[in-house]
DNA sequence: AACATTATTATCAATATAGTTAAATATTTC
DNA sequence: GAAATATTTAACTATATTGATAATAATGTT
């Protein structure tokens, strides 16, 4: 089966460090580092699921203007539009299918 | 890092089969044979799958009330509404940035 | 230029995941 | 009760993921 953007978002959501990376990316960028450290794992470590996170488009890099050897990473909203967007479509099911059962119940009543 | 029921969720949407299963489920519910066969995959894969997705709280199973070795799956939104919620804490940061970007504009102009 | 800092890529071992076929289980049908 | 049906579990293989350490790359500092 094809994987496709919203696969590797969910994917990429998937592993907690990562996920945990989202939530700190959520009060502020950061730098490369300042997330291995808050996440207790390697710099390798993180660096990869930063690589994993950036391919998903999840997150983004940039130099830090005043010293480039700093990676700045902040959220993209972009991916996480989408699967609010799936999950949408599920939210439709369960709101069709109450008014299936509302109509039901009427139909029944009478 | 400990494994709680969101990671399970976006662990379980993650693999496109078990996604392409919540897509069929949300139409209605389904047997387990019906999935497999949608999925073009065998019996025992998608046991495993529905497995996994039943582990994730994602969907419910329960015999057929006719013919007992029919398992019928279905969608279970809770965990679904797990994960809105916490995309909408995402959003809650993208609301917070752009009133903290108009602000910041508001006071250059004046 | 030499050294320090920030981060990534390479390599390897451990573990997890997913698929397949064969066997087992439970239930229905004849 | 023997055969058929629906599904799961077992056993095994192939592939992917993740983490750690060592090596490399790029930039900044003295």
């Amino acid at each position: 089966m094809s994987t496709d953007n919203l696969d590797r978002t969910l994917a990429a959501l998937a592993d907690p460090h990562r996920r945990r990376v989202v939530d700190l990316l959520r009060d502020r960028p950061r730098r490369a580092g300042e997330l291995a450290a808050a996440a207790r794992i390697s710099f390798p470590a993180m660096s990869r699921h930063l690589k994993t996170l950036r391919a998903s488009g999840l997150v983004e890099e940039n130099r830090d203007e005043f010293d480039s050897r700093v990676r700045i990473y902040r959220l993209r909203n972009e991916p996480m539009m989408a699967l609010k967007k799936w999950l949408a479509a599920t939210e439709t099911m369960w709101t069709r299918q109450l008014m299936a059962l509302k109509a039901h119940l009427d139909k029944t009543k009478r």
